[in-house]
DNA sequence: TAAATATGTTAATCTAGTTTAACATATTTT
DNA sequence: AAAATATGTTAAACTAGATTAACATATTTA
């Protein structure tokens, strides 16, 4: 399938382990470039989630409406990251989280099937996954130190410091609610930091 | 090598994939049995952790001692259970956190080196890894979700339904240290819980 | 360009959880 | 079994950050 769009995908990939021109084709055989509107969402709250997905561009938001009504956002996805709501999407249960565009966005999308298929003709492929995740898991950990140990301020400056891309194209509130802090108290702290 | 306390491991390997008998008896060469004693250290922070580990008994903790000199654990493992620092693990650079037994504990150790070689000896244990870590970070994640979203008590009351044996095993303060919150709080909690 | 909507700010009041410190109870070591 | 160490409790004073509410500024839409 596709135009070159999918070769971004396959680059990422290469990063990581060494694919043949074969095992290229057999990936963009079966990825699907979808696009999405600013707002749209790629997986709902209960519903499960059909394909992984590999931002080509434009941005998405992860987050979790609680039973106060209230959204916690968990991560953000921008080009050359992953998309899709991993709980739901290996256990093919429902999602525990939204995953929505801040931005007009164009995913590489694998369905579940397919994405299972290339795991058994490629196994390049599922080390390339346990690679990405052994990365994901451990930036989770951090965040979770982070948020003990650093006071908001200090939470506040390594995000702007750790993802400078992400913060320039967010609403501030977003970022209030992926730190775990209310908007106004953010919109304090940053005032504290320019003076 | 090895009594068959090693078996332990092999089984827990074959609930995520098939290994035949010549994989099995790979992993069993590399694979070794280290003891520790209650207090003893896994690995130490700024240290590179050379080995993955498989808890066969006992318990361990994995903190991170910041700025101030106070301790945030981030997470425990027992009994069929990863107790291994997975970041400086993978990197081979060092570690940002302590793993120390809480119990006399038994692991059972692959090198690195070893581990490099069983991956490219045996693809399966790709897989099998990758399914590990989707676990891991998914669970990760849904902590963060979980101390953004829930009170303290709340909080508490979901770690010991969703863990109730680690709970049991291990001094209160570090109870609060998982949850983020100071050993008095949690008392407090405690206390309330009872009336 | 006016209206509507989305995003950001300021300040007062409130609260969940921290800190400190003194004491209580287990557990381990001698 | 006494002493020492590790763990747990209670209560008062304190603070980081939440909540509320009113207003300000951008951005989008009609």
């Amino acid at each position: 399938m596709i135009d070159n769009k999918a070769l971004l995908f396959i680059n990422f990939i290469n990063k990581y382990v060494d694919l043949n021109e074969i095992e290229e084709k057999q990936i963009l055989e079966k990825a699907k470039i979808r696009k999405y509107l600013k707002g749209q969402y790629v997986v709902q709250q209960g519903d499960i989630c059909k394909h992984s997905g590999f931002v080509i561009s434009g941005c998405t938001r992860t987050f979790y409406v609680d039973d106060n009504g209230e959204e916690h956002i968990v991560m953000f996805s921008i080009e050359n990251w992953w998309a899709s709501e991993i709980g739901s999407f290996v256990s093919q249960k429902p999602s525990d989280y939204n995953v929505q565009c801040i931005e007009n966005t164009e995913l590489i999308q694998l369905s579940f099937e397919d994405q299972e298929l290339l795991f058994r003709d490629i196994p390049k492929l599922e080390r390339f996954f346990r690679l990405i995740l052994e990365q994901a898991f451990v930036a989770s950990q951090k965040r979770i130190v982070s948020s003990f140990s650093l006071s908001a301020k200090e939470q506040y400056i390594q995000f702007t410091k750790q993802y400078p891309e992400i913060e320039k194209r967010i609403p501030q509130y977003m970022v209030a609610s992926y730190l775990g802090i209310s908007k106004e108290f953010l919109s304090k702290i940053k005032n504290e930091l320019k003076m």
